[in-house]
RNA sequence: CGGGGUAUAGCGCAGUCCGGUAGCGCAGUAGUUUUGGGAACUACAGGUCGCAGGUUCGAAUCCUGCUGCCCCGACCA
């Protein structure tokens, strides 16, 4: 993309109304723009970072079997009647009427309409187990929505359901997803630690958060050290074999782990100090079985082997890749703006043509540009005329992992500068060199 | 929902106390000189001073009411 002809309205100045680290780095960097409180436009860059949180949160629920759906946003409140939710949800549901004085609600979840969906067409155990999910901007009108997109009242958010025919059916389910949401928050380059949480209005038994560490996040944590070093498990693991699937979860859970509300003082201060972590967490997934709290109410019921119609076991999965975009940019960053990690940066390459105008600094951008990209790397050219000055700061301000810079005098001894945005390292190499190193770096 | 702020150009702010033709910096446009870590100069453009009433010869400024937004708290992906 050529900065020239893209759009991506940096600041300068800070907006007054951003007050966390992650929400004015993304107002700066020209992500996103506030319509209304708790309401946001994902400008392109931001829109950029969104979708390949998507992606990776798409491909990880696809390889744990869950299924792709999408539901609407608009709801009837007759459904929520059936599950008892539409008295119960209070202010936070936004209600509405249509045309024809139709009571209708946003959505704030989707246990209902996914369970109607459900008892529309499966009725035999034989197929269960099953996962549905959808990425879908969701509604809760938040008493006070705060910190840009980590609090906002419209956001996006992943729900995954699953569906089984008896509690042990639903405990593999529920670890399918668990470890599905190690492996998406490790590979945007995030240490995720699962903490035994509340269930909230969702109901149920068992529930996990998801917390990133990140000292500038919004509720103390509390956990083993040993977490820290914890990798999740490999892609290749398979999921339908119950019992390694649940040796991770096992693994992941049998050490300490608390978010404040949760927090057991006197067995946390039972662990040797050294032991111990205190420290500042940011919820980025939340994940929870229970019952057949939707099923029963709502009929969603299987003829399972005996004959016998059951109520299934359910349970519910959610990551909010609007969130998780804030959520990144508070675990990465410096004085000078974000430093995404590679996976999830809007662009790889930021390309900078020091002097426009020029005819060796622009052929030699020229030809950068356009064998990058044809390679796959996907490259911002600042084609802009304007100082280099200028140029670096915008280039640190919106973070992509490593920097281009090309002008007259690296070019007058054949050689052109490669930065690494996290380290600040800066290398002086042939164009051909630098080409071959971002290839293999994007590999 | 309780408490506290704030609203003036795209962004950051001054002006309000003490009423008298709306200003500064950045960003924008044109030009000139510049060009390896947010350039300088010149010129230009940009505002129903949140909204509605009121007081006054005259209101950004005083009075009344309303609204938006932000922060702290309680609540939450």
């Amino acid at each position: 993309m050529r900065l020239s002809r893209y759009f991506m309205p940096i600041l300068r100045e800070t907006p007054k109304e951003a007050e966390i680290v992650s929400h004015r780095l993304m107002l700066r960097a020209g992500m996103l723009r506030q319509e209304t409180a708790g309401i946001y436009a994902w400008l392109p860059l931001g829109l950029r970072v969104l979708n390949k949180i998507n992606a990776i949160v798409r491909e990880e629920q696809n390889r744990a079997g869950a299924i792709e759906l999408l539901m609407p946003t608009i709801q009837p409140a007759d459904l929520w009647r059936e599950s008892g939710r539409y008295d119960d949800y209070g202010k936070e549901m936004l209600r509405i009427k249509d045309r024809h004085e139709r009571e209708m609600l946003f959505g704030p979840t989707n246990e209902e309409m996914v369970t109607e969906i459900f008892r529309g067409y499966v009725r035999s155990y034989k197929d269960l187990p099953l996962n549905l999910y959808h990425i879908q901007w969701k509604f809760r009108d938040e008493v006070r929505p705060r910190f840009g997109v980590m609090r906002s009242r419209e956001f996006l958010m992943k729900d995954a359901y699953s569906f089984d025919i008896d509690a042990e059916g639903a405990k593999h389910s529920y670890a399918k997803m668990f470890v599905a949401y190690l492996r998406t928050f490790e590979r945007m380059g995030l240490k995720a630690i699962p903490m035994r949480a509340d269930t909230g209005p969702i109901g149920g038994s068992l529930s996990h958060e998801f917390i990133i560490l990140a000292n500038t996040g919004e509720s103390e944590v509390f956990c083993h050290k040993d977490f820290l070093d914890y990798e999740a498990p490999p892609a290749e693991i398979n999921f339908d074999d119950r019992a390694a699937v649940q040796d991770v979860v096992d693994r992941w859970t049998a050490l300490y782990a608390a978010t404040s509300e949760m927090h057991d003082a006197p067995a946390f201060e039972a662990l040797p100090e050294a032991e111990r972590v205190s420290a500042r967490g940011i919820e980025v997934g939340h994940i929870f079985s229970f019952g057949t709290k939707y099923s029963e109410p709502m009929r969603a019921v299987v003829n399972g082997p005996d004959g016998k119609e059951v109520p299934v076991q359910m349970g519910s999965y959610g990551i909010g890749p609007s969130r998780l975009a804030a959520a990144l940019i508070e675990a990465n960053h410096d004085e000078a703006g974000i430093i995404w990690p590679r996976a999830v940066a809007p662009f790889h390459v930021g390309l900078a043509n020091l002097k426009v105008g020029d005819a060796a600094t622009d052929a030699a951008c020229e030809d950068l540009y356009a064998r990058l990209t044809k390679a796959g790397v996907e490259v911002l050219y600042d084609d802009r005329d304007d100082r280099p000055g200028a140029k670096f700061a915008t280039l640190d301000l919106i973070g992509l992992p490593h920097q281009l810079i090309v002008g007259p005098k690296g070019l007058a001894s054949g050689e052109i500068e490669l930065k690494d945005r996290r380290t600040g390292a800066r290398e002086s190499l042939t164009p051909e060199a630098a080409f071959n190193r971002l290839l293999a770096a994007s590999a």
